[in-house]
RNA sequence: CGGGCCGUGGCGCAGCCUGGCUAGCGCGCUUGCUUGGGGUGCAAGAGGUCCCGAGUUCAAAUCUCGGCGGCCCGACCA
């Protein structure tokens, strides 16, 4: 293709709204324009580099037997009023009132679309197992959209489910699953990791996440350096670290004293002189509309994932300042497990064994030393902390690291949320009525490019990896006026042509320096300058990621890029 | 849902506090010449409901109130 007739509106500036370096690039370098917040057009490089991306995502699920559909965007309230999701999604679900006033939505996802389909049409075990798959848009009222194409509104999402006769199936298609996805991400030229995952809304026992790291993430991950153990920090577990100091020996008594004005944990340590693991932190939720005490060691935070899956209510909420007052007779700085009995108490793992902790004294401007669970008082004993940085891997003794990331892909096993709830049922070989078994599986097409973007850019623009780029080669005549250099860099476009390579030829009437910078900027692996050395039969093949130049022989130019790709 | 910032030609900004000519600057765009290896130089141009509405005033980009939109932090998030 040639330049001269692309739309491509580089920016020489970085618009004022772009925060991380993908959303600035893709503006720059004329990949995308934003329409509303979290709503984007995807121009022509974009569409070109998701459609490469595409057609990867399309030849991996393919091989594993998946066969592709296309599902309505726009879907009847009684779909996913079926499920239940009609009112668990909330604000998050996009809703509009068709003319006759009958509720539709815009999909966010597809489980119910794809139940429906299968219990009308599925009879006889004989037809499992099943991969169905689409490449879709896919529409969430994020409540905050922001840094460009990682967190948006509208998005393309290729997302699969399976059905299965039992178990073992489905351990299959999710193994199926879990590969292809690694050759898919391994393609598009990610550095990614895989960790355990939570399930979320999604219901399902097993799921995986496929996370890139990246300080433009926003979902934290815990892992090991020495064993590999990873997990999203919502499920992580691990060895908390050991105590900053041993706890007093003995079978101490619990011992009011007065911490006049100390509420936070901190205040209280800096006062007594002890450390923060010394000491026991109280919170007071309210979750299915009851209070729950829960204890965790001083220097720890709450899972608050964990203590929704524990206390089986996610919406749960902290007490209200007049509500802790009603119950405890004392604010919430002053509070503490002793003597409690109107409500259950629940203690986090790390506490089991110590002695003689610090605690609230349910009474203002006071606290409880010698402190110990299980002789004090009594709690349901759970994990509800959250991994820190610096904790001991549960696995290996290791150290354990929390870095930021970015979600590209999610598998889950869902079991039989869905197939039963919305009844769908096979026969087995014996006749008998089942429920298959089903799994979903997605994969985020945008944001393979927007973290290709964030992992590979310096201060010059992308260096997306061939795979994706929206073209494998540029070739630049340094000199349009030069008849020689115009003609020469038209035989090696075409040469790259013949060779099957996806080359733009840059013939635009420009100084060589916008060309290099546009050329830079936009991305492609590799760029052919054809300039001066040509009077010697010679152009330059420069590698846009080390920006390292080579001279090679003009006839053997296309060649050279396609055995480098 | 809490907190902060912003809205002035396509982009980046100044002007606003302290109201007053035809609203500026850089980049980009158009035309001509020039230049031709990292955003060339010169010249001449085009392009603006100063986000919207109401109010104050002789006079509003500027002050007041209301609204809309965008960005960021937190909460939230398959």
């Amino acid at each position: 293709m040639l330049w001269s007739k692309l739309f491509i509106p580089t920016l020489r500036e970085t618009p004022a709204e772009a925060e991380v370096a993908s959303h600035q690039l893709l503006l720059r370098a004329g990949y995308i324009r934003q329409l509303s917040a979290g709503i984007y057009s995807y121009l022509f490089l974009a569409q070109r580099a998701l459609l490469k991306i595409q057609k990867i995502v399309r030849e991996e699920m393919d091989a594993i037997g998946g066969q592709e559909m296309y599902l309505p965007a726009l879907n009847p309230a009684e779909t996913w009023q079926e499920s239940g999701r009609w009112d668990i999604m909330g604000d998050n679900m996009f809703r509009l009132k068709d003319r006759f006033g009958r509720d539709l939505c815009l999909g966010m996802t597809h489980e119910e679309v794809m139940t429906t389909i299968a219990r009308g049409e599925l009879r006889s075990y004989k037809q499992l197992p099943q991969i169905w798959y689409q490449i879709q848009t896919k529409f969430r009222d994020e409540p905050r959209p922001k840094s460009g194409l990682l967190r948006v509104r509208q998005f393309i999402m290729k997302d699969s489910y399976t059905f299965d006769m039992d178990q073992a199936g489905l351990d299959l298609a999710y193994d199926k699953h879990y590969q292809a996805y690694c050759r898919i991400f391994e393609r598009c030229g990610l550095q990614y990791m895989i960790v355990e995952a939570h399930s979320g809304a999604m219901g399902g026992s097993q799921s995986h996440e496929f996370m890139v790291k990246s300080d433009a993430g926003e979902d934290f991950v815990a892992v090991c350096g020495s064993c590999g153990y990873s997990a999203n920090l919502e499920k992580a577990a691990a060895t908390p670290s050991v105590p900053a100091i041993s706890d007093p020996e003995g079978d101490l008594s619990p011992e009011e004293f007065p911490t006049p004005g100390r509420k936070t944990i901190a205040e209280v340590a800096a006062f007594t002189g002890l450390p923060e693991t010394s000491q026991m932190k109280s919170l007071v939720l309210v979750a299915d509309g009851k209070p729950v005490l829960v204890l965790l060691r001083g220097d720890h935070q709450l899972s608050e994932t964990k203590f929704g899956a524990v206390a089986n209510d996610p919406e749960y909420r902290p007490a209200h300042p007049e509500e802790i007052r009603e119950w405890f007779g004392a604010e919430a700085g002053s509070l503490g497990p002793v003597g409690v009995k109107n409500m259950p108490i629940l203690a986090d793992q790390a506490l089991v064994g110590r002695r003689n902790m610090i605690a609230g004294a349910n009474k203002d401007d006071y606290h409880l030393r010698n402190v110990t669970l299980g002789e004090d008082f009594q709690a349901e004993i759970h994990d509800l902390r959250q991994v820190a940085a610096g904790d001991v891997c549960a696995c290996c003794g290791g150290v354990l690291d929390v870095v930021k990331t970015v979600e590209v892909g999610h598998i889950f096993k869902l079991g039989y949320k869905y197939s039963d709830s919305m009844g769908l049922r096979v026969l087995n070989a014996e006749g008998k009525e089942v429920t298959p078994i089903m799994g979903s599986y997605g994969i985020g097409i945008e944001r393979i490019l927007t973290c290709a973007i964030e992992l590979y850019h310096d201060k010059d623009g992308m260096i997306l990896p061939a795979s994706i780029a929206p073209f494998d080669v540029v070739v630049t005549p340094a000199n349009n006026a030069d008849q020689a250099q115009m003609g020469a860099a038209r035989k090696i476009y075409e040469s790259c042509l013949a060779l099957g390579l996806d080359a733009i030829l840059d013939d635009r009437d420009e100084r060589p320096g916008v060309k290099f910078k546009d050329a830079d900027l936009i991305g492609p692996p590799y760029r052919i300058v054809v300039g001066k050395k040509l009077a010697t039969g010679m152009v330059e093949l420069v590698e846009r990621k080390t920006k390292k130049t080579s001279d090679v022989p003009v006839a053997g130019a296309a060649a050279e890029v396609k055995a480098r790709l």
